[in-house]
DNA sequence: CCTTTTAAAGAATTATTATTCTTTAGCCTA
DNA sequence: TAGGCTAAAGAATAATAATTCTTTAAAAGG
């Protein structure tokens, strides 16, 4: 018997999450990889083929698990609650870091259709979501009877998009978390 | 006298704005810049420096000229109007192409401190003249007095965030400008 | 405790791409 | 129209970075 690997694929995703959100696809080298994630050359290519065959894995990954632990708020909960669950999670999420399914789109998706699919699936979902919960709220009074219901959950799915920019030009988290608020505040 | 240069650096802007929106700084390679701008490599490299200076050079043209025309319209005429027009020629300057500046900052943010200054200032300027557009509609008895200035002009600078995000994804440019609509009818 | 298997480490290779250099030829002036 | 200057074109070089290969050694089973 061989010996066996010492890596653990989950936390190799977890550290090349945050490379790339530090540096971009193509700003991202090889070598950085290889040094912040623990395995190594060979293992790599013999895991994952191709630095952009990684990438896939690692951006559905962190729709699996980090944006996907966010989105479940909306879905768990229901009204007005939910959504503010929701923008609490997000904000953690991306807060000094961004968002790394916004910046690939951002950076890859108008050459790269996988990407661009993967940004579609995720604000349509978002966007399912956020009716499903606005509609709740109505239902529940806690919103007015003749709120437009489309219109507020497109709102808020645009939000969301403006917080992963905001997260990376903000000087620091409290700065975000303040604009989060006072945008919330003035819906009500 | 020497011969006079062929190109005119203003055009040649306009030309390299397409290219990098295509496919982001790092995906862009020289010899696009050099087949779809009319210059030769020795005339960039004598005018610019290096590929690095040559973005930000072409960011601040985009700044000054393509999102400063579009911002202009918060700035000279005022009110819910002005507010309409920004939204109808922002979408006709992202439509298809996405924004320059946001792609920029998604991709090169958290590594460059000089594309993170010009993403702090554009929103900063945004920010500022939705509120005097805001202030103005209320003034002028378009939204209610009670109406939260500050969070309504967050709230708008955040779409448009949303927006350059969104017009990577949308399939075509109508349903990007029909989400607009519907999402601009509901805050009324 | 030796053999086999393959993981780890990192050196070597190859590919790509930014930058520089060389050649050619156009334009202006004298 | 000849000469000097420099723009255009693109070949050459240098730098960088993705991928593959080689060596070393750790673990499991006999």
């Amino acid at each position: 018997m061989p010996r066996a690997p010492m890596y653990d694929v989950d936390e190799v995703m977890e550290q090349a999450i945050d490379v790339f959100l530090e540096h971009g696809f193509h700003g991202t080298v090889m070598d950085e990889i290889i040094a912040r994630t623990d395995f190594n050359r060979r293992g790599f290519y013999l895991e994952f083929g191709s630095k952009q065959a990684f990438l896939y894995r690692v951006i559905q990954f962190y729709i699996d698990t980090q944006l996907q632990r966010v989105i479940a708020a909306l879905e768990s909960d229901s009204g007005v609650q939910a959504i503010d669950d929701f923008f609490s999670r997000y904000l953690a999420l991306i807060g000094g870091r961004g968002c790394l399914l916004i910046n690939c789109v951002a950076e890859l998706g108008f050459d790269d259709p996988t990407i661009r699919d993967m940004g579609r699936h995720y604000i349509d979902r978002l966007q399912i979501d956020f009716i499903a919960c606005v509609e709740q709220a109505v239902n529940h009074h806690e919103l007015r009877p003749e709120t437009n219901i489309e219109a507020i959950a497109l709102q808020l799915t645009s939000y969301v998009q403006g917080f992963a920019i905001n997260a990376i030009l903000a000087q620091d988290a409290d700065e975000l978390k303040l604009a989060t608020q006072t945008l919330l505040r003035g819906n009500r």
